[in-house]
DNA sequence: CGTGCTGTTGAGGACGATCAATGACGGTGG
DNA sequence: CCACCGTCATTGATCGTCCTCAACAGCACG
């Protein structure tokens, strides 16, 4: 998400690696470690467990994104990985110096916070009065649209349908079938465990998609843009 | 929102005051316009269109907010009067110069940006999965909290069914048989076209509501604090 | 070869949307 | 004063979406 050399030095103040399997926690509910956690590689998400036992899932964190940023927002929850994830780790000291060498840091900070915002709005929209389709296209196209930002180019989304279904706040069952529709309307195609997207178009259509509400640097109004400059 | 010597200082700058009169636009689509509208009383709304004409607020204005610091975020959007308004305009310049002169100041935008952030997740928890009867009831508790924050103790909220429908995202019809619902529990009763919360222990046990995500300032971790000392 | 996780499928039922009609109230112009 | 209109509230009926319960198949892993 960062720039390059702001990237290599934070990469530099990396002590320590760790690596975590699918449904293992990357961040508990420690009130407030002493470090903080990088994703390095793979797909963790930040999840909520509800009274009832179920879990909403609040966001997915691809390479690059700092797993507490996400909790700091969410008040209490875990980050956990999704799949195979490599996590680096970085002492608070070392991050607060990186900032005060590297001022467009914080900034690069502040604008991931806000894109999370601003995330979680745009699904606010999608998840009220559409439809399961609709909604499981635009979380499918979100996805998509993050792993681009990342470049990743393989279509294959590896979430299983539960994954789906917690993020989406639907039951199984209901993901399972809407699932086979979009499999009927060839939209998407079953890759073992994993999701392909076959017919992006179609997708973005469907969910009515504007995927400009993840670029928010450009629209950052000038209290946004005055931070940046001191 | 800010303290007294900020707020005198901002309120001394306002060059103009408007008022606007229920559904009313305070804040159209214009682009960038060279000033900000700060709403001094009366309760607004951010709304936006959705093709099917359906109107889907996003959140709910009170004497103190910064009309424009919703749109940013929500991208596209009107600011409209829900009860009577009366709104203060600030030039940029202006408040520009008070930012410098009050660094404080700056946090605090920071910090309603947040936590409309913050509210619009945890609606997002609310919308999704929960009963009608407890998204109106969550809703409900969140003016009530928004409120007293800004100094109001009277418990009649002057919403119309309309006005909860389209925030709550349900039909106007369903609004009803819902609000009907909560009168005969004995939690809400009618003042003309307002709702009164006569029993508000029970309305938030039955919303589930913790208010405490609405006090972010302690909440916030050190990168947001950093930015207050400098 | 059992156990666990994921996916699949059927049946019944609850919740909320939509359509449609009506009532209550306030304002406006004749 | 009264007829007319617009906004808001109310109520009934029907229907689609999605949930829940329940059972079962495939697969990996011990």
């Amino acid at each position: 998400v960062e720039s390059d050399a702001e990237l290599d030095a934070v990469l530099d103040r990396i002590k320590m690696r760790t690596s975590a399997s699918r449904g293992q926690a990357i961040v508990g509910s420690d009130a407030s470690p002493k470090h903080t956690s990088l994703l390095l590689d793979g797909i963790a998400c930040s999840y909520e467990r509800l009274e009832d036992g179920a879990r909403q899932i609040h966001a997915f964190l691809y390479a690059g994104d700092f797993c507490d940023l996400y909790r700091q927002s969410s008040n209490v929850g875990t980050i956990a990985a999704v799949t195979a994830c490599s996590i680096g780790v970085i002492e608070h000291k070392d991050l607060e110096h990186l900032i005060t060498q590297y001022p467009a840091l914080r900034s690069a900070l502040w604008r991931s916070t806000m894109m999370e915002a601003s995330i979680s709005r745009q699904r606010l929209l999608n998840k009220v009065r559409q439809s399961a389709l609709q909604r499981v296209a635009h979380l499918l196209c979100e996805q998509m649209a993050r792993r681009e930002l990342v470049g990743i180019d393989r279509a294959t989304i590896p979430l299983t349908q539960m994954d789906l279904a917690d993020a989406a706040g639907l039951s199984i069952v209901h993901i399972n079938r809407t699932f086979h529709k979009l499999l009927s309307l060839r939209i998407l195609a079953k890759v073992g465990v994993a999701i392909e997207v076959v017919n992006k178009e179609r997708l973005v259509s469907l969910a009515n998609f504007d995927g400009r509400y993840l670029n928010m640097p450009q629209l950052l109004s000038h209290w946004q843009i005055n931070t940046e400059d001191d």
